[in-house]
DNA sequence: CCCAAAATCACCCTTTCGGGTGACTGGCTT
DNA sequence: AAGCCAGTCACCCGAAAGGGTGATTTTGGG
């Protein structure tokens, strides 16, 4: 009787994300057949529901969208002019995917109480990414990690 | 009849994103009239009808939270090959000399003491240069005010 | 299934930054 | 001479950054 929505799985690595969307339908689908049985007769149903749906699943949307292009950004390669990120580096460094991510934030002259913002970690999670990031680029301040990471072409 | 989806217009700058959202709805409403007229005495209906909408929204939603962000990708200016600093700006801000070489030491990761040094004055001076710098250069941190130079063409 | 790496968070402590204020000097202008 | 400004320095205080340690949960690969 429920409908079942099947979402590709190679764009999402997360189980957490399609564990919380699978809740979310069911919730939905839950909530839309309490609804139901107290407003089936009434007319204003199709549309009613239609709206509901269509809004809820719009955010839902924008939301997973703004996840993926979160993960995305890290990797894929910059859109400002020609720069290419040295993923040898990268690797040879040993520098993970999201400490990559908040070396980014951080080049860009966020605050770590920012970056944790941005990134939906706490503050600690970032300090403990940036003092493995200054040990990795051997940097004592975070301007220093900056200019490092620029030399070795990991920031444009 | 017609369920109205109202979108936070602080969001979204763009007429064309909003028209083509309306659009896409009207499409879809439409859609689901057509189908209405022929399939509505079966029983797979609503649940059917859900899972379209479901499906066609989160693919809509994720569709323009995609376009949300690349707006913010565009922004970023990318530097010109060879650089040479922006005297205009330079002079339009009003950052005098000093204040420039602590801004370049600053760029390069050293910490307000090692630009003391560096620069033969006291650990205050250089504070007093770099708060003034932070007021000129709209920011709020050294991070900052580096990247915001590097916009600027003051730095390379 | 298990293990290692990655990611997450907490707590404590020190250093550095940054804001605000005030003051003094030397050079240049009016 | 008086005024202005860049440059210099000091002091205080709160916020942010950074170091060190330990612990838990997720995740990916064998």
């Amino acid at each position: 009787m429920f409908t079942f929505v099947c979402l590709p799985h190679a764009f999402i690595p997360l189980k957490k994300t399609i564990l919380l969307y699978g809740l979310a339908l069911a919730a939905l689908i839950f909530l839309l057949k309490l609804v139901e049985y107290r407003f089936f007769a009434r007319d204003l149903s199709l549309e009613f529901y239609l709206g509901l749906v269509a809004v809820f699943f719009t955010a839902l949307g924008a939301w997973v969208g703004l996840q993926l292009t979160r993960k995305k950004k890290s990797i894929s390669v910059a859109p400002a002019g020609d720069f290419r990120i040295n993923e040898e580096i990268l690797k040879q460094k040993g520098i993970s995917k999201r400490e990559y991510e908040v070396l980014e934030l951080m080049a860009l002259g966020n605050s770590n109480q920012e970056i944790a913002d941005k990134l939906f970690v706490s503050l600690n999670t970032v300090k403990t990414h940036s003092s493995n990031l200054f040990v990795k680029l051997e940097a004592k301040r975070r301007t220093q990690a900056i200019q490092r990471a620029k030399e070795l072409s990991l920031l444009p």
